[in-house]
RNA sequence: AAAGCAAACCGGCUUAUCGCGCUGACGAAUACCGUUAGCGAGGAAAGUCCGGGCAACACAGGGCACCGUACUUCCUAACGGGAAGGGGCUGACUUUUAAAUGUUAGCCACAGACAGCGCCACAGAAAAUAAACUACCUCAACUUGGUUGAGGAAAAGGUGAAAAGGUGGGGUAAGAGCCCACCGGGCUGGCGGUGACGCCAGCCGCACGGCAAGCCUUACGGGUUGAAAGGCCAAAUAGGCUUCACUUCGAAAGACACAGUGGCUCGCUGUGUGCGCAAGCAGGUGAAGUUGGGUAGGCUGCUCGAUUCUGACGGCAACGUCAGAACCAGAUAAAUGAUAAGCAUCCCGAUGUAAAAUUCGGGAAACAGAACCCGGCUUACAGGUUUGCUUUUUUU
RNA sequence: GGCUCCGUAGUACAAUGGAUAGUAUUUCAGAUUCCGAUUCUGAAGAUGCAGGUUCGAUUCCUGCCGGGGCUA
């Protein structure tokens, strides 16, 4: 698997493992993101994401689309920030008003993505 | 040349790095992995307003009801869409005292109001089977500036969206299509046209409005449900009941009727009868149906099609026929991207000039994202191209 | 995805196609009171948008815009 690669294996699609993390995840504010994670038992070496954007807020499936990308570049190209990958499940839930640009949601993830490790070390 | 309107078309391009989906090839290799090649959002993918394909279910035939459509002919798989034509309305031009005729541009949900029902506020004498009232004219009586009665006729009446054919003349006691001319209208016939309709001739003096996007009438069309349709596999769970067939047990029977509950069926409860000495009147397997429970994962449907492009021919056109070439998204918590740089377009500032070109810096670049597939319609849209029309200015 | 209903003052509701779109409440001003509340008087405030039918649309028709419900 590539380094900065997103295949299908690295996305959360199941149902039941959507409701699970949903469950059971606990979450942290970061603007402009909601971020929802939980750490599985057992070890299957590949992290998953969910990214979602809000209807609500976005009307246009234009609008909706850009910034889902985004945030999926942005989590491929720095997700080595959580090696070594585990069975985490993460949520990023897009809670902003306006879309921000690409600058602006990398430095966010980066941040976020240390937060997320630290917490995990500090659970076990 | 500029501006406006209408129609048609286009809707950025290139490179680098890192990625995503599908298909093919290769690597021990049909599913995972790697390498590599190809392809990968739109003119509206949108709204879901029409029409069709496709699928499942239903269906003798006819009628009623309900819904939809509405000038004619054609196009089409079909349409509420499109093309051509007819008619009407509005504007301009020509002509003219003015109209009509003619030319041209735009617009029109444009069947039927002597099949029936309903509605037409306010104002007005009257709002629809024509006329109560005022005013007009004639005669009579009383009387003399008038009043009353009888009759005539349907012209005049500050309204109103709409007033009962219009204008002019004759006629009369006063009037009236009462009569005449022109215009308008109706009916009949002929001719032309596939038809809507048009033209011509003759006849009728011709009271009887508007609204069907009020009910309605006529003609035509419409079975219902939608890809979460439908088919297959895996996984998981808990069976129950009914019917039929076979079988086991048994000597045989292994049932029947009525009532209650209930919308109905099954069922349940009760009573009676039958079989059996009595207990008791069953068990199992399979198929079909039904109810309940479980599963929310994969494959298929799924993309080659009323397809796209080019050319020829037919047609006024919409469009059709023929020939050749091409393969052009198939995702599913949902791919088709992110970042950086450059080019082209437009705008602003500077440089430069008679005006430009050039160069430098900065900015702008829309509407919008396939979800089974097509044909339309509607709505949104930066900027650009072409064609036509109108207006203004300049030059010859 | 499909089906269906509804948009009227700030809010909750009315209104056969027919005067200036009505009622309650809210807001504002005045009166009453020593000051408030209550009460009384007055005022302001709306048909979602764009077309069409009609002499005349809140009402009828068409197209947009917005919101709700049902189905799985």
């Amino acid at each position: 698997m590539g380094q900065f690669s997103f295949s299908k294996q690295e996305r959360l699609y199941r149902k039941k493992q959507i409701e699970e993390l949903f469950q059971k995840g606990s979450s942290f504010y970061l603007n402009p993101f909601k971020i929802i994670f939980w750490l599985a038992p057992g070890s299957t070496g590949v992290n998953q994401l969910l990214i979602s954007v809000s209807k609500k807020n976005f009307k246009k499936a234009t609008d909706r689309n850009t910034i889902r990308r985004r945030i999926r570049e942005a989590y491929r190209l720095n997700k080595r920030e959580l090696e070594p990958a585990q069975n985490l499940s993460i949520a990023y839930i897009y809670t902003a008003r306006e879309i921000q640009p690409s600058s602006f949601i990398h430095e966010k993830m980066i941040a976020s993505l240390k937060k997320i490790k630290g917490k995990c070390i500090a659970a076990n």
